[in-house]
Order: structure tokens, then sequence, then C-alpha cells
DNA sequence: AGCACGCCGACT
DNA sequence: GTCGGCGTGCTC
């Protein structure tokens, strides 16, 4: 048998001291279906405990000194992880000090025998690459294609508008970016992966891909589909044949043979973030993946995130020439009153030319997601509540806590209404329902459609229209919008969080990329180094100077962190061997709740192996030491230790 | 995790 | 003598 007659197996299971390779002789009824990459059933301890694995390669002998047990059973002969994608998973899980099981578990669905067989049964038919490919618009001429072949390392900021395809359909020309530099790829007969933050991203970027690739050339694996359909799509990818694999977060880790190229839209936005233990983000994996693979990698996006801006000024990561694109014409207005009856968000000058714009085709309006921070209202009259002191807005920045202004940060507490003379001030969520209500009724003539997480709109028509949609919800408008009316950036500036600048920027310049040609975009009532950023289109200089600032209070991205939280003397020694590594300092302990603790450790990306060495070393001390009777009765407490490496919620 | 091994107290 | 209690340690 080729390889050897010893199978070596990784076990599913959470716990770190089994996070390692067991060694199983091979009986001879499994010796043809026993190849790497198969699942497996093994004993594990004792006599009648199965466990199940992954075999992942065969060898001739083993080093375990004792008697080896026999593979129990192989779960089903088609090998589901290539050998590539297991290096990823363990490079992955290294990274974050977690389980490569935790990582396969993303990796490869969940199996439908049914579609199993049927696959099995069926003819391969990939279907042809394709051929004779017009140029891949978005950079310099031969910008792109000169990276592909060279396995280079990009960064793209892309032409900000929608574009017709062929057939007829509008996407954002991103997508037609991304969609032809994968068609490249794939017509020199290599793979391409290529990540969107959600299934409405997606969608554009199907479409770009219909006009010129084979349907059966693009695999999609995403949570939209039933199961058995994902399953299907993934046992097309591990075929030899070159594919397109478009997914989410975790189609990073598809199979795909001769990967040619990784490509991300987008990566700054948080919808990428794993929430899934140990917690890689997808970015991180598709660095992993383009040094394993020599694949091209390219980041694009309006918005270049603080992260990829960091891996531009090391050097690391490429930046694209961008040619001279037509930008969206931003025009900030930080005035907040209008006289209009029922326009009171709305500054007049934009609440003009949003009426003559709507009269000619569709107008976006984008406003926040209801529920966090709401604004307050005189709880009598509802009249909007601003600062006594410099015209503000009024919120409440936490549940319980006090009112104040958001431009000046004057506390509100000796407020009255300058309408009814009221005192008592009431929140008051204004969402896409309510603005959708008031502008219906201040464009009585216009039909209004509304876009939001719960009914998003995909895309609208050429007609006129008033699109009221929340942020990362907007429609793509046949055309471009004839004027974006960008409604609530003082409320989003509100959330707490350390990316709420660059989250902000992203989710106007992504609306502002909907305009037609020229068309004006309203960013109304946010001022300041932000709004100049994005009427200047100059996001990238943005970056650079929030992540200058990052480095200067030593935040991520310009260190690495990772959270830990144990019962405090775990915690101390955990933090002391963490101390060890050089480049390392530790924020906290902090208390929380339930006697544990939680401390930050940052590190230099340098150090990055040795301490998440050192703390994979505490995480499998901790698992497996004598658990310690508390004096008198004894107390099975579970032991914790905690690692969460690059949260993107900290600090 | 989850299960077997083993080292002390109460039993036939 | 030896049954079984639950702490201890290991998983190819």
């Amino acid at each position: 048998m080729p390889g050897g007659s010893v199978a070596r197996v990784l076990v599913d299971s959470p716990l770190p001291q089994l996070d390692q390779l067991f060694d199983y002789s091979v009986p001879e009824r499994l010796r043809e279906s026993a190849r790497p990459g198969v699942r497996v059933r093994v004993p594990l301890r004792t006599g009648g405990r199965i466990a199940v694995g992954w075999l992942i390669e065969l060898v001739e002998s083993s080093e375990f000194r004792g008697t080896l047990s026999e593979l129990d059973d192989v779960v089903s002969e088609v090998p589901l992880l290539r050998p590539e994608v297991w290096a990823l998973a363990r490079a992955a899980a290294d990274r974050a000090a977690g389980n490569a099981s935790d990582i396969l578990r993303l990796a490869v669905p969940s199996r439908y025998v049914r579609v199993e067989r049927a696959w099995q049964a069926a003819d391969p038919d990939a279907g042809p690459l394709p051929a004779e490919l017009p140029p891949i618009p978005g950079s310099a001429p031969g910008a792109i294609e000169a990276g592909l072949a060279s396995g280079s390392r990009m960064s793209l900021a892309v032409d900000p508008r929608p574009v017709r395809l062929p057939t007829g359909e509008w996407v954002g020309a991103w997508a037609a970016t991304l969609a032809q530099a994968a068609a490249h790829a794939l017509a020199a007969d290599r793979s391409a992966v290529v990540i969107v933050p959600d299934y409405r991203d997606q969608e554009q970027l199907q479409a770009a891909l219909a006009a010129s690739v084979d349907p059966r050339r693009v695999l999609r694996t995403d949570a939209r589909q039933s199961g058995g359909d994902r399953y299907r799509a993934f046992l097309e990818a591990t075929r030899d044949e070159a594919r397109i694999v478009i997914g989410n977060r975790s189609t990073i880790y598809a199979p795909a043979p001769r990967l040619g190229l990784i490509a991300m839209w987008d990566d700054g936005d948080g919808l990428l973030n794993e929430p899934l233990a140990p917690g890689v983000h997808p970015r991180d994996a598709a660095l992993i993946r383009q040094e394993q693979s020599g694949a091209a990698l390219l980041f694009a996006a309006h918005t270049r995130s603080v992260e990829v801006e960091r891996l531009v000024e090391i050097g690391w990561v490429q930046e694209l020439p961008t040619p001279r694109h037509v930008r969206p014409r931003v025009i900030p207005t930080e005035q907040q009153a209008s006289p209009e009856p029922g326009s009171a968000r709305i500054p007049s000058a934009a609440w003009r030319q949003a009426q003559e714009a709507v009269r000619e085709g569709p107008v976006l309006v984008q406003v926040a997601r209801p529920g966090n921070a709401p604004l307050l209202a005189c709880d009598r009259c509802r009249e909007p509540a601003r600062c006594p002191a410099c015209g503000g807005t009024l919120v409440v920045p936490r549940e319980g806590g006090i009112a104040r202004c958001v431009l000046c940060g004057t506390s509100a507490s000796a407020w009255s209404c300058p309408v009814c003379e009221g005192t008592r001030l009431r929140a008051v969520t204004v969402g896409a329902s309510r603005t959708a209500d008031e502008l219906g009724r201040a464009f009585p003539n216009s039909r209004v459609v509304l876009s939001d997480g719960e009914r998003p709109v995909l895309r609208v028509g050429p007609e006129p229209a008033l699109v009221v949609a929340t942020r990362g919800a907007e429609p793509v408008a046949d055309g471009g919008y004839r004027a974006v009316l960008l409604l609530d950036g003082e409320r989003m500036l509100l959330r707490e969080s350390l990316r709420v600048a660059e989250d902000c920027l992203r989710w106007w310049s992504n609306a502002a990329a909907l305009a037609a040609p020229g068309a004006p975009v309203f960013l109304v009532g946010v001022a300041g180094a932000l709004a100049t950023a994005l009427s200047t289109w100059r996001q990238p200089e943005w970056a650079r100077a929030e992540l200058a600032a990052r480095r200067a209070l030593r935040f991520p991205p310009a260190v690495r962190v990772a959270s830990v939280t144990a019962a405090a003397s775990t915690l101390a020694r955990s933090l002391d061997a963490a101390r060890e590594v050089e480049g390392v300092d530790v924020l906290g302990p902090v208390p929380i709740d339930e006697g544990l603790e939680r401390a930050i450790v940052r590190f230099d990306y340098g150090a990055g192996p040795r301490v998440s060495n050192e703390l994979r070393a505490e995480m499998i001390r901790v698992a497996t030491e004598r658990r310690r009777p508390v004096a008198g009765r004894p107390v099975r407490r579970p032991p914790v230790l905690r690692v969460r490496f690059d949260d993107p919620d900290v600090p």
C-alpha cells in the first residue's frame, strides 16, 4: 500500500492535549479505503470508546513505544481533506493556540450520504476553461495579470462605481474586477478562492462571473444553501479540476487544486470576523495560505483596512496602481437643522438636490441600524433634543448613562425643551422604517423602497424611487443612484469600538460607490478627518494616520494581542510563561465575573509563534494537571484557561 | 471528556 | 481477605 501501513490520525476533540497525531495500524480489510484525507473511526484509550478523526498520512513505522490499536473503520472513502488544507488548518490553529480539529470543522461541511452517493455515481463534468478573456479592469493595464502570474500579494482600491455587465445586470465595479481576476486564474488552469463578507456581495460576484465563466467551474459555499447543496459543492471542489470557489469567511479553507488566486473583498467588514474557536480571521488564514501555496493574494476594498495598511507599510503587500477613477462627488454638510417641514434630519441644500434627483432616478438614503445609541427627544412634545451649548445631537452613550452632546460632550443634566419647556427626555430610535415614513411624506410623489437587514433588497431599477437602506443593506441601482444621502453619520460614530471610525468610513464609502458618476453624495452632520478622507476619496491616507496612532499606543494591528482568562493563580503562572518571550508586555489582569481574571498579552508579530507556544503549553498543563481539592470536601471544578488571539474587540 | 487504575476504609 | 469509594492520569 502506498506510504506505509501506519495511519496517523487527528482525533476530533476540543481538548488541547489530544491535538496531535495518534498512530494506528491499518487492518487488512481497510487497506484499500484507508487513504490520507478520509474520515476514520478510531478506538481511543479503552475498548468501547470510539472517536472520529482524520487520516492525515500513512507512514512506514511508528515512533510510539507501545502496541498500536487498529483503525476501527473508514467513514467515507472520499478523501475530503486535501493535504494543503490540512497544512493550512495546522498552521492557522498554531497561530492562535487552538486545535486543528476546530479549524477542520469550519473547513469541511457535514456529510450527506445520499448526496455523496449521487455524486460518486455521476460522471465528472467540470465544463471548459475560459478562453479569450478581456483584460482585468480596475488597475493599470496588465498590473493584476502580472501579479497573478508571479503570485504577488496585492492591495487594490477598486473603481468606486456600479458597472453594467454584458448580461445587462448592474454590479459594483469591484465584482467585475474580482470576477475577471478569478477567471484569468482559471484560464491558466489554476483554482481561485474568492471571499466576500455576505451573500449580497456574493450575488454580485456570481453575476459578474456568469458573464465569462462556465457555471460548472464556479462553486459557492454559503449558509443560504441547504446542507446537501453545500456538501455537493464541497465534493466537487475536492476534484482535481481547477475551480473558482466563492463564499463567506470559512471559504478560505475550501479545497482548491493548484490554487492560483486568493481574493478578498472588503477585508475590514466585521462579518469576516470568525466567531468560532480559535477565531482566526480569514485575512490571516489567507496570508498563511498564500505563503504555503504560492498563489496570488488580492485584497480589494474602497476603504483599506488598518491591517492591510500595515502589510503595505512593511512591504509584504504591494499597492496596485489605481487609474484616475471618477470619484464620488462627496459633499460634507455639517448642518443638522432644516426649516422644511418633515425634513428635520436633512440639510436644505441636500434636500433640494435630492428632490430634484428623485425625479430622474433612484436616490439612496443611508440610515443607521435601529436600536443602538438612541437619540433623545422631549418627552412631552417629541421635539428632538439638542445641546443647549452648541446645538449638537444629544445621546445616551450607554444604557442608564447620562445624556451628553455628541459634538461638544456637554452633559445635558439640566436640559429643558425650547419648544414646550418640558424637562424630561425620552429615547427615540430612528430606524429605517421610521425614516421611510417621514421621507415618504416629504417626497409625496415618490415610490419609497425600504431595505434593511431583515428584508434586504438586492437591486433597484433605474426608475425614480427613494431607497431607504440601513448601512450595509444598500441595493445596487441600475445605472447608479442620482443622489446619495448619508444621514446617520453622527449616530454611527457613537458605537463604542476601536474600529468605529474605520467602519464608518467603510459604510459611507461603500454607499458612495453606488452613486452614478457625478451624482452628489451628501455626508450629513460629520466633519473632520473622516469627512475629509471620504470627500477626497483618500481612504489609504486615513488608514496610514490611524495606524500611526495605534503604533503610538501599541494597539493592534501595530502589535498582536491575546486575551487570557483564568482564575488568579492560573493566570499569573500563564502570564509569567508569556513574559518569558521577548517583546511581550501585559495589560491587567482585571477581575471579571465568577472569580476569574482577564489580562491582555501584547506582543510583536515576530514573537507570535513563541507566545502561542507558551500559552498552548499552559493550556495543556492546566487541562491535565490534577484537580485541586479545596480544603474540607473535594470540589471537582473544571480548570479554566481561555486564550483568544487577535480578538477584534480588544482592547 | 471519559474511563480504568489504584490505594484506603468497612464488609462478609 | 476483598469490595468499592472516588482521586489521578492517560488517550496511539
